[in-house]
DNA sequence: TACCCGTTGTCAACATTTTTTCAAATTTAT
DNA sequence: ATAAATTTGAAAAAATGTTGACAACGGGTA
């Protein structure tokens, strides 16, 4: 059905999600592209080619029904699918991750924290056990959590990355300070990047 | 001397000057565009065709030197100005921001966290004070610090966004999950929309 | 039924980005 | 000193992404 999607487009599909989620909650029932369009502040025809990667969702003279638009996207998103996500490193970013609640909703669910902190071993964080990052094989191994949070420091995320996948995880997300190689899908959060790409932004004041 | 600079050339920008960072601690006095290419996993010529946005660095039948390399990059991001930073919301990303030091490093300083729970005014976090929100707009009339990071729930980042402008902020850093429209430069760090990303490409086995 | 209106899906035009190519400059080797 | 090897910067070509245009469709209305 899909056909071979650029990249620019997934990257948008997300943010398609998020609107057409709001507007259901709005209790929204069709929407154009046009309409979409104004409020996501991206051209029409941008919105009618990216979604016909996927097929033709839309119904012409009437505009696309919000809650099958919606549906259709989380599938190809794959929310359905239920993640079980491990996060590796409990300091700050970790326990971010850990305290968010909002992924739960999508069928994220974050089952465990690793550290080498003796001293946090054996805690909880928003009720999520944290254990021992020596233990991370093993434990993979044994649940076969999909995802994998790395948020401990750079240097020492080369490591943890090649256990992992060696331990059989699909993905990786990354908060790490650092570019990952390897064989699964890397997806990384680059704070350090994106502050600096904003600092570049307000010194070149362009908007 | 900047020639206009396409939007994709800044936003690999941060990723140079991390590597080449790298090199430089490394020892490493000079580089060629192929080699710097073998370590970042881009062509070659797109590294010469970025750089040569901003003026020609490299010699011919030598390549670049790191150093001055770096640290025109560094210029060029504007890594040489000093930037302050507020954060709103003092929750678990506000923290995550308010303890990451690597900033420091790069003349990024927070000074303060604004929160409304009257248990965490008053506080310190990584020996920054937590203020009272109610008090952001006077703050940065007197302080004027250039960068304001949204930490705080989607649904009031609107609103404090507004009066950040209107106090002169300069740049947003959003954390939150939702798009934000304003007059100075917006940078996005969207984690849930990362996830999905993910998500995605794992469930369609790219790579 | 026949016409109008709004809107999609698609194709072509346009714009941007990436890659290829190569002359000119420089270094290294002989 | 000369030739060979490297490497940049720039121009051209190719690939990719975005926008504009419009036929075709379906619903509503007379």
């Amino acid at each position: 059905m899909a056909k071979n999607v650029p990249e620019v487009v997934a990257r948008r599909l997300p943010r398609y999600y998020r609107y057409l989620g709001e507007q259901l909650e709005q209790g929204v029932t069709k929407i154009s592209s046009r309409a979409l369009s104004e409020k996501m502040r991206v051209t029409a025809s941008q919105i009618r080619q990216d979604l016909n990667c996927f097929g033709g969702f839309g119904q012409q003279g009437y505009g696309y029904n919000v809650y099958e638009l919606h549906e259709k996207i989380g599938e190809i998103l794959g929310l359905n699918d239920r993640y079980r996500i491990i996060v590796i490193g409990a300091g700050n970013v970790g326990r971010a991750v850990a305290n968010y609640a909002g992924f739960r909703r999508r069928g994220f669910v974050i089952e465990a924290l690793f550290d080498n902190d003796p001293s946090l071993i054996g805690g909880r964080i928003n009720g999520i056990p944290i254990l021992d990052a020596a233990g991370i094989g093993a434990y993979c191994r044994e649940n076969k959590p999909q995802i994998a949070a790395i948020a401990v420091p750079s240097h020492a995320a080369e490591a943890v990355v090649e256990e992992l996948e060696e331990s059989g995880i699909q993905g990786i997300w990354n908060f790490s300070h650092t570019d990952l190689n390897c064989g699964v899908p890397v997806e990384t959060v680059h704070m350090s990047d994106s502050l600096m790409n904003l600092s570049y932004r307000i010194k070149n004041k362009e908007q």
